[in-house]
RNA sequence: GGAAGAGUGGGUGAGCGGUUUAAACCAGUUGGUUGCUAACUAACCGUACGAGUAACAUCGUACCGAGAGUUCGAAUCUCUCCUCUUCCGCCA
């Protein structure tokens, strides 16, 4: 969320840089609304006055064009908040705006590809797909997902399923021994306010698995990412600058309704209604987020370096971005049998937008100011996953172990 | 799920229809005095929105868990909801 009052100060500037992020604003309209919103509140503001004058004068001959005035009041509060609501629905769903090293361009062809690591594995008989890999003994059970709960639902079965446990506790241990995290282990079902506060309402409603609650209209929602709940811990607080940065990680499942992405990538485990990932968040001074961004876009990488899985690294262009952020890099991991890289994590700063829609503020010796938030996966389970079987497959089909996993899965060399 | 009680500024906590402009205390900030690891003292000390300013300042309105209602007037009365505490029941 913007601040208003600069919105209203530069309002050409924040009309070109929503256009770079394919969302088109309407000044003239705005100016309207807001305008009119202003004059209501001060004619209401006058009235009021005038009420708490002749309320404290408790002169009786004064009582009836008090309740006149009461009426008055309340027709123009009717009007200012419609006009308010009005303006609300506008500027909540305006994005971020993007940072300025970030490419402009409308959509994907305009990312810039940042680097490249490690070698892509030139394998002497015929790879198979994950989904063929897994098909072994039905240790990746589609058949059985379906009748459970429908499809983009899997059920890894045996030593697959431990290899899922073994790469979140692989993962978590990193960000928290070496990369100095606070493990979480939050709630999976967050409020409205919460999902309000992250981004992901108004403007991203059906993506999201709303959850009914017996005698209560007020809603909730199971969490599409835990960047939800890990940033929201600092909404409505205020945080001594010396606290500062607070950096959390957790390990959750994510759902999605993958509303809009209907025929895409309906094989296999790329894209669920639920998969876990460890999430990392950022929460710093302002001024130091894209500095915090290339710390957070390190340690995801790490993981990928210590499980030696080729990936590259991409600035995201601004029509490419989500909508709370103002810098993103994706980390994309190769998998053999689409022959591509595929994004595997995406690490964001998204400056004080957030913060300004949380509440989450921090205090200096100048006064207070709202944080700086980042978010990152540090990575999606299923998706490592995928490239971890596919990229280490045998011959037969089995699947090496990397050195740095072993311990998480009873010391076995291979699966 | 049942019963009872409670939600007031950063914290403690008064007020229970109109000089409350939300007391007082603690914490915090700034200055002063004495002094030496502190004490005393004065002022300041919330959020949002609007007006105002180059930016401060300043001014106005609202906010006592949330929302609605009663009233000339609501922190105070009524209703609904939310949260917390205690007890009982159920439960991993």
């Amino acid at each position: 969320m913007h601040n208003l009052k600069e919105l209203r100060k530069n309002l050409e500037h924040f009309k070109k840089k929503f256009e770079e992020r394919n969302v088109d604003f309407d000044i003239i309209d705005f100016k309207k609304k807001d305008t009119l919103n202003r004059d209501l509140i001060n004619k209401k503001e006058k009235l009021e006055q005038e009420k708490k004058y002749l309320s404290k004068s408790k002169d009786k001959s004064n009582f009836e064009k008090s309740k006149k005035i009461s009426q008055e009041i309340s027709n123009l509060e009717e009007k200012q908040t419609l006009c308010q609501s009005e303006i609300d629905r506008i500027i909540f769903s305006l994005p971020n705006l993007a940072h300025d090293d970030v490419p402009v361009g409308k959509d994907e062809k305009f990312n810039k590809l940042i680097k490249k690591k490690g070698d892509i594995k030139k394998f002497s008989f015929k790879t198979k797909s994950h989904v063929e890999l897994g098909a072994k003994n039905q240790n990746i059970d589609f058949e059985t997902s379906i009748k459970l709960s429908g499809s983009r639902f899997v059920v890894l079965k045996g030593k697959f399923a431990m290899l899922e446990r073994a790469l979140i506790n692989f993962m978590l241990d990193t960000h928290i021994n070496y990369f100095k995290y606070t493990e979480i282990s939050p709630p999976l079902i967050v409020n409205e306010e919460v999902m309000f506060g992250t981004g992901q309402l108004p403007k991203f409603k059906d993506d999201q698995f709303e959850i009914k609650f017996d005698n209560s209209d007020q809603k909730k929602y199971l969490i599409p990412t835990a960047e939800v709940v890990l940033t929201n811990l600092v909404r409505k607080t205020i945080i001594e600058k010396n606290l500062l940065p607070k950096r959390f990680v957790a390990s959750t499942p994510c759902f999605r309704k993958e509303a809009g992405s209907y025929g895409k990538d309906t094989k296999g485990m790329i894209r669920q209604h639920q998969f876990y990932k460890v999430e990392l968040v950022s929460i710093t001074e302002p001024n130091k987020c894209l500095e915090e961004l290339e710390r957070m876009l390190g340690c995801a990488e790490s993981i990928l370096e210590k499980l030696d899985i080729p990936y590259q690294v991409v600035l995201l262009s601004s029509g490419d971005m989500g909508f709370s952020a103002e810098k993103t890099y994706d980390i994309e991991a190769w998998i053999p049998s689409e022959n591509k890289f595929r994004e595997i994590s995406s690490c964001s700063s998204c400056g004080s937008f957030q913060a300004r829609r949380m509440g989450a503020k921090y205090k200096s010796e100048i006064g207070t100011d709202f944080v700086g938030t980042l978010n990152g996966s540090g990575l999606a389970v299923g998706r490592l996953m995928i490239a971890l079987l596919e990229n280490n497959q045998n011959e037969d089909g089995s699947i090496n172990i990397p050195n740095v996993l072993k311990k998480y899965m009873n010391n076995l060399e291979k699966i």
